[in-house]
DNA sequence: TCTGGGGTCCTAGGACCC
DNA sequence: TCTGGGGTCCTAGGACCC
């Protein structure tokens, strides 16, 4: 146990934020119910419903056909990730003046470490109070704030807030505060952890509290010793227990595309893995990652689902490689013909550096980085769609110019807790 | 009701080595 | 030639998050 101070750690979630996002640049839209992510015979899943549509059980990853029979009066509408970045950024702008430690969790939502800040910003809960005035003024948009003493009481005390609310939880307070909770509310605790949990009697937060640590890890690993300390509000285990602010490298990168129809074109299918695997390409030359596991993922009409990974000799960032293996995998395991719903390529096991320079073939090697950086930069200047290798630009993707609203940052998660206040 | 796209973490089995 | 035990790497799948 540590002697050291409690830190304060400030949760700040946007509230409806694609939604709010979307009223101001429609002001049409307010108060009515409004549903984010595409329209309603639109093969996907919402990204944000308004409070309004929430009414009528709408909520995020529920299927759009599905939020359309439930709300038939509800306004669709297309997602715009760049209005949503752009907001974002101006977030981020105003909390980088009440802490030096920020860490945006997503899009609509931050983690503050305000330990130490009393001298300047005042107790926390004033503060909260100035940060949550502060969001309204620059960018109009309303909050929620939860203060802890962890990520997690924060994140839990942010959700009880909204909305457009501040919820301080004090110290020493935390399992007051966490006990009376639907097990449910623990972020980690999922459909899944919920229905084995109330099998075994267990509904509240508190319940869980008073189980003993190594029964928990008995009975479900890691998994359970972590959720112990949760129950008390300590940030146990995993990502929560990384500092505020820290930088972490991803640990893979991937891109995947659900058809609007399913097919079995083979040249169809083959130009998606291509342009898959040069968008996978892209992003690692641009965070200096060499890939050394590629990862094709397949998707057939009954929504059965494979995966299936190669690992390099030589560690790679380039397109044609990645799209060889990509290819290589996908005709390994398809049943020729077969209908797909989904393909998707992934990019894992990364060795940043330059200690995997091809020593092969160094000369077309360069060749080929440089070919790559250009192109990179001609989409840089005049779009994604401007330029592919040539099998990309067979198949199906001119269509796709548009904005396409598939392609949103998601909010969702569709845990049961949302399912069961539908 | 027919299920997006971006990720992280965990488990479990098999290969392989000592 | 019936069967060990630990460590590490690889792969597949699934729960979970926004």
């Amino acid at each position: 146990m540590s002697t050291s101070p409690p830190r304060t750690i400030f949760h700040l979630d946007m509230d409806a934020f694609f939604v709010s996002v979307e009223e101001l640049f429609d002001p049409s839209l307010k108060g009515k119910p409004v549903v984010v992510g595409g329209q309603r015979d639109e093969r996907g899943v919402v990204s944000a419903a308004s409070y309004a549509a929430r009414k009528f059980g709408v909520h995020s990853a529920m299927p759009l056909r599905t939020a359309a029979k439930l709300c038939p009066q509800a306004i669709f509408v297309n997602g715009h990730p760049e209005r949503y970045r752009e907001y974002s950024a101006k977030v981020h702008e105003v909390l980088g003046h009440f802490s030096p430690l920020v860490e945006m969790a997503s899009v609509d939502e931050a983690y503050l470490d305000m330990t130490g800040t009393e001298r300047l910003h005042g107790r926390p809960l004033h503060s909260a109070h100035r940060l949550h005035d502060a969001m309204k003024s620059a960018t109009q948009l309303n909050c929620s704030i939860g203060i802890g003493t962890s990520r997690l009481v924060a994140k839990v005390s942010s959700a009880k807030a909204k909305p457009n609310g501040v919820l301080w939880v004090l110290p020493g307070e935390e399992a007051k505060f966490l006990a009376p909770l639907a097990v449910g509310d623990i972020p980690g605790v999922g459909k899944v952890m919920e229905q084995k949990l109330h099998a075994i009697g267990i509904q509240r937060v508190g319940d869980l509290a008073r189980l003993d640590d190594r029964d928990l890890e008995h009975r479900f690993g890691k998994w359970g010793l972590a959720l112990a300390g949760k129950s008390r509000g300590e940030d146990a285990g995993g990502w929560f227990d990384n500092e505020v602010g820290e930088h972490v490298d991803p640990k893979s990168i991937g891109h995947e595309h659900t058809f609007d129809e399913d097919t079995g074109d083979a040249e169809r299918l083959q130009s998606t893995l291509m342009r898959l695997s040069e968008m996978v390409g892209r992003r690692l030359r641009e965070g200096g990652y060499f890939a050394r596991t590629l990862q094709l993922k397949l998707r057939y009409q009954d929504f059965s689902t494979i995966t299936r990974a190669q690992s390099l000799e030589q560690p790679t960032q380039m397109d044609n490689q990645i799209f060889d293996h990509a290819r290589r995998l996908f005709f390994a395991n398809w049943k020729p013909g077969a209908p797909v719903r989904l393909l998707g390529v992934q990019a894992s096991n990364f060795e940043s550096g330059s200690t995997q320079l091809d020593l092969l073939e160094p000369a077309q090697n360069e060749r080929w980085q440089k070919a790559l950086a250009a192109a990179d930069h001609v989409r840089d200047k005049f779009g994604e769609a401007s330029i592919g290798l040539a099998r990309g630009m067979k198949g199906g993707f001119r269509e796709r110019t548009h904005e396409n609203p598939a392609a949103l940052p998601g909010k969702g998660g569709g845990k049961a807790s949302d399912a069961k206040k539908a």
